[in-house]
Parts: C-alpha cells; sequence; structure tokens
DNA sequence: GCCGTGAATGAGTACGTTAACATTGTGCCT
DNA sequence: AGGCACAATGTTAACGTACTCATTCACGGC
C-alpha cells in the first residue's frame, strides 16, 4: 500500500481543508495562497502548492461565488445558433467579457417550441450569470410586454425600443438610409427590393428604410419580391425584375440575394452595373466569393456583442438607465453601382 | 412609506429565507415549492409562488451547486472563435448539452500571448463547470505532454491522438481518401494540391492524404502550392497551375480556394471540368453562391460538437477510458469533376 | 529588557441551498 | 374511540469558501 511518490488517491473533489490538512497549514492559509494574497511566508506557500499539486486541488466555484455573491459570468441566451452574424455577436460577447475577467454561460433556447422571452429569462435566472445578454430574434410584440427578472441587468439585442430593458442591435433601418444614399449619389431613382422572408424582423426594416428613402424622394415604391436568403433565391427575384425597364438598382436584402440577383441580371442580358446596378447587406462574401464586386454594407458585429456585454454589465450598478443602443453601419464601396442611365 | 401593492424593495438578491418570511412558512417548504417536489398543499404552494413573484426571488446558483456538488454546465475553451468550422462546432456543444439540461460556460482563449494548454485547463478549473472541451488548433507537439486537470473530464477537439484524453475531430485525413479515390474514379491519376497555410494542422492532415493516395497509386507528388484559405489566393495558385499539361484535377484545401482555382483556369482557358476537374473541402459555398458546381466534401460538424460534449460527460462516470473519434466526412458530388482526358 | 509594530497564521462565522430527520395534523379503518 | 398511515410542514446540519477578528512570533528602538 506504499508507492514511493504522492500518489494519494483523491478520490472526488478535494477542497482546501485536505489541501491544509497535508500541507500541515489552516484552510484559511491555503485560501490565502489560491488567491494570491499577501502575508504568506514563501516556506509556506510552496508546501501548500505542493499539496495542491500533490492532490489535484480544483477551486470549488459554488462555495467561493456563495461567499462572493459574483459569479464573474455573462448570461447568453441564443434561440437560433446558425443564424448568419450569431457568430460575429458571439465573438463580440466572449471578447467584451474576457475583457474584465467573466466567462459567458449561453444557452440554446430552440429546442422543442417556440420558446417566448419569459420562458428563457425563467431558464437563465437560476444560472451562475451576473447579467443576461438575450439573442432571440422574435416580433416586436413578443418584447412589448416582456418584464425582466428582478435583480438580474439584461439586454435584449433587437432593434425593438423596450422601456425597461436596454437593447442593442446593428442599425438595421440605417443601413437603407446609407445604401439608397449612395445609390440617390450616382442618379438612382427608380430602386427595387429584394427582401427575405416575410418574418424577418431584420428584412422588414430594411425595406422600412428602403419604403422611407424613396418617399423622401417622392418615388411610389413598387411591390417589393421576397427571397429566403439564399443565393438561388435571388437568382429567381432577379431573373423576374430582369424584364423591368424602368428600374435603374436593385437593393437585395443580403449579399447572397444580391449575388443571385446579379447572376440573373446577367444571364437575361442585363449588365452590372452599367444596365444595373445592384447593393446588398452585410459583406459576408468577402474571401468567399473571388474578386466580389458587390457593393453592401458592412455590420460590425464584434461591437454589436461587445455593446451588449458591457451594457449589461454597466446595468448591475445601481441607478443604471435603460437606453437603445444602434451600431452604424458602414457602406463598402465595391464596382456593382455605377451611374444610372438617363 | 406604504405603497398599495406590494412594492417591497428587494435590494440586492433574495433568498429562500426572505420569500419563507413574507408567505409565512419555513425555508425548506420555500425549497419544496422551488424544486417543484410533491407534499405541499396547493394553498401553501400559491402563497410561496406570490412570494416570490413579489419579492422577485432568483434561485441561488451557488447555494444550490455547493450542496449538489454539480453544476449542470460543460465548460468550452474556445482559441479562435472565428474561425471556419466553429459555429458548426458551438451549436453541436450547445445542442448536446442543452440535451442534457446542461448549459456551455465558455472562454476566449487568443486574448494576449497565444496560451498553452495547461495554462488554459487551469484557468478552465475555476468555473462551474463539471466537463470541459477544448478547441484550439495547435500543433501535435503542444497536445503530446498535455496532463488534463486531475478530477475534471476533458475532451480535444484535435487530430492527435492523446494517451490520457479523449479526442474528437471531423476526419481531416479520410476526407483526401474520399475526394481521392473519387478523382480516381473519373480516371485522374495527376492531382495537383493547393494547401492552406504551412501552420494549418488540418491542411497538413489533408496535405498526407492526398500523398498517400497518391503514392498508393505509384504517382509522385508534384510539390504542392500554398494559399491562406481565400479565393484570391486560390486564383493566385489557379493561375500557377494552368500552364501545368500533366495535371488533369486539382484538389484545394477548401471551397474557397477552390473556387478561386476555378475561376484562374477559366480565365487561362481552361475549361473545368471538361479540361481540368476541381475538388474542394468544407462545403462552404452552399447558399452563399448561386449554382454552385463544385464537388466538395462535407463535415458534420455539429456531430463533431454533439461528440465531444458527449464524450465530455460519460469521462465524468468512473471507469472511463480515453478514446479516439473521428466523424467522417460525406462526398458532395456536384459537376466540377469529369473524366480525364486520355 | 520592555513594549510597540507588523508579519504570519489560525479560529470562527456566514453565505443559500438541500437532504435527512423530526414533528404535527388529518382522515380512515376497525 | 383508538390508533395507524400518510400528508404537510418544520428543524438541523453540511457543502467550501473568504471575510473579520484574534493570536502568536520576531524584531528593533529606547
Amino acid at each position: 500500500m506504499q508507492d514511493e511518490k504522492s500518489v494519494r488517491a483523491p478520490a472526488g473533489p478535494v477542497s482546501m481543508a485536505q489541501v491544509a490538512r497535508v500541507a500541515g497549514v489552516s484552510q484559511q492559509t491555503v485560501s490565502r495562497v489560491a488567491n494570491g494574497l499577501p502575508n504568506v511566508s514563501e516556506r509556506t506557500r510552496e508546501r501548500v502548492l505542493l499539496a495542491m499539486e500533490e492532490l489535484g486541488f480544483r477551486p470549488n466555484f459554488a462555495g467561493r461565488s456563495l461567499r462572493s455573491g459574483r459569479y464573474n459570468s455573462v448570461g447568453l441566451a441564443l434561440y437560433n445558433v446558425e443564424q448568419f452574424g450569431n457568430l460575429g455577436t458571439i465573438k463580440g460577447v466572449l471578447s467584451a467579457a474576457g475583457d474584465v475577467g467573466c466567462a459567458v454561460t449561453t444557452v440554446e433556447m430552440d429546442d422543442r417550441a417556440p420558446l417566448s422571452l419569459a420562458e428563457a429569462t425563467r431558464r437563465m435566472a437560476g444560472l451562475p450569470i451576473d447579467a443576461l445578454v438575450i439573442s432571440m430574434s422574435l416580433k416586436s410584440e413578443d418584447f412589448e410586454d416582456f418584464v425582466p427578472q428582478p435583480g438580474l441587468s439584461t439586454v435584449l439585442l433587437t432593434m425593438y425600443e423596450h422601456s425597461r430593458c436596454t437593447t442593442v442591435d446593428s442599425d438595421q433601418y440605417g443601413c437603407s438610409a446609407l445604401l439608397m444614399d449612395h445609390l440617390a449619389g450616382h442618379g438612382h431613382r427608380e430602386v427595387r427590393f429584394v427582401g427575405g422572408p416575410v418574418y424577418s424582423v431584420d428584412s422588414s426594416f430594411r425595406e422600412k428604410g428602403w419604403r422611407d428613402a424613396l418617399a423622401a424622394r417622392g418615388v411610389d415604391a413598387a411591390e417589393p419580391l421576397r427571397g429566403d436568403w439564399t443565393a438561388d433565391s435571388g437568382y429567381e427575384a432577379g431573373a423576374a425584375l430582369a424584364g423591368d425597364a424602368a428600374m435603374t438598382a436593385v437593393y437585395a436584402a443580403n449579399d447572397q440575394m444580391a449575388l443571385g440577383v446579379m447572376e440573373a441580371l446577367r444571364d437575361a442580358g442585363r449588365r452590372v452595373p452599367e444596365d444595373v446596378s445592384v447593393v446588398g447587406v452585410d459583406d459576408s462574401l468577402r474571401d468567399t466569393v473571388p474578386h466580389v464586386g458587390l457593393t453592401t454594407v458592412r455590420f460590425d458585429l464584434v461591437a454589436r456583442g461587445r455593446a451588449a456585454v458591457e451594457q449589461a454589465l454597466l446595468g448591475t450598478a445601481p441607478g443604471y438607465r435603460p437606453r437603445a443602443i444602434r451600431i452604424p453601419p458602414t457602406l463598402v464601396e465595391r464596382s456593382s453601382v455605377a451611374e444610372a442611365r438617363r
């Protein structure tokens, strides 16, 4: 039963008390060593570190945060993980949380039934988190009557402006203004819109921006076409638009559809951008398609995620007032926009 | 100071004891209600639920898991969040964790210096997690001397076969066999390889698979070209290969470069697939490029993430033995491969 | 040589929860 | 009517940590 070296079977989690016994010190001294506090002699420190190593000590999170009242973690409720943009947002959330020494505790919410915000909050409330970021693409009315969990600072990633909750989002309305101004600067008035699915909130904000821009210039908006975000659906829309002699530009609600539109127009004998200008949204094709020539708009999704976490953590301080933060997009000018024909 | 309704300022976190006081029951009864345990009268239950609502009770995670010794959470150490494939893996991790009622606690590891595995494990050890999945694209030698934290079931997402740790990965070697067999079936012997950056472990496994497949057929491997995964770098490689009269097929280590290769070949007057066949890896262009014609290989990244979590959780049971799990890829046959010229 | 100073260490306690056990109350069978 | 089963509820203890306070010890100034 005797080994030559330090093979005391830990058999389950090792507490500071056990380390203390082996090192011949008090549990409090082990705590000091574990947290790098001063007033521990070098000799003692080494003895304790050795005992920790030997037993495989792992600090008990529960005990620690029961004492401190803090978890050093931000909650993230995700609705549709694979949706475009989530990776950038996740990156921003992780990055901002990491900057302040926080982990990110994530739960996927799209298991069975379409979950409500209330249900999501309830499920997140029991997790080890100091603040909560909720990313669920819901309709505006689903946000209206939402009441955040008292005592849990909550931020919603949505364009809806909530009265009791800070909301953060890329400016899905402003991106249209950016593109329409750009097109107008090149003399385009008759701009057609190819939207995403009707249930998409982002698409409808982009559509509203398009409508308002046209209205501001006194142009009647033609009935928008709709795709399902894929390049193939964009191709169909482009094919349908190719015969439209009045229009000089197409605004597709994302880049993949814009690419489809461009290909369909060219297949129908209309040159891009000489005959028709095309713009998209997202700048998702960079590095993916060789020689991308699509003028588009880029959202800083990382900034979106960062802002959400920053606000959520600010919200843990008393006296914080909810606000609405919209991350401005930037225009990415390439070669799919030219002067409109007279 | 008296409001007509239930606006007792909670002022900080609310404990079961406080709820108990308001509801006029014992703290244990509150616990029973919170956990949905039986043997509570309907009247009492309602009274407690009301008090919870009124005070904004939020179950204390620390107290609960201090008692139970479990966290119901899986740790995820991520090295390079935005890298291709991570989103699918994250999805799989979240999904598998969610299936067993676990959250996922994530920390991004690429802050300052290139972190070591040991450092990553140390940082994750103090988090509220029952098991750990580590996703860091390191060289094989960085994995060799890794010792997992005792008492913390750990899985590495890597092709390296570790002796004391379960490893999970998509089969980055087998994908080459799949593609080379497919090409060989169409009569291709002289297949050129366009790899990713030299430091990429995935690329080198794919390259090894390509070499071994050629060797098995007695063909000398030409020096591979290298890109940086982007379509533009693929275009350059394609331009360089266009003059190579002997080769009949190109194997690009990812789809974006394959697309660049195809465009460069066509620009140089060589038809694809009639003159040269091209294959890629990842199937990353689906829905992104209209009418994708690229024959490629698809990894089930969600399955990769799922497998990692499943193994990590299995590892919490005694008697578990480490294993190496390789998720097989599937061939996605499109139109960029034709019979080789005689 | 005595006391003050400050470093090193230990003792005691409380954080919020749940499990085990103890107690009370209610209704039913004989 | 007496007792027994079982439902409803309360009491106590323990999980591992870090804070507060107490104690010991060494050293230096006078």
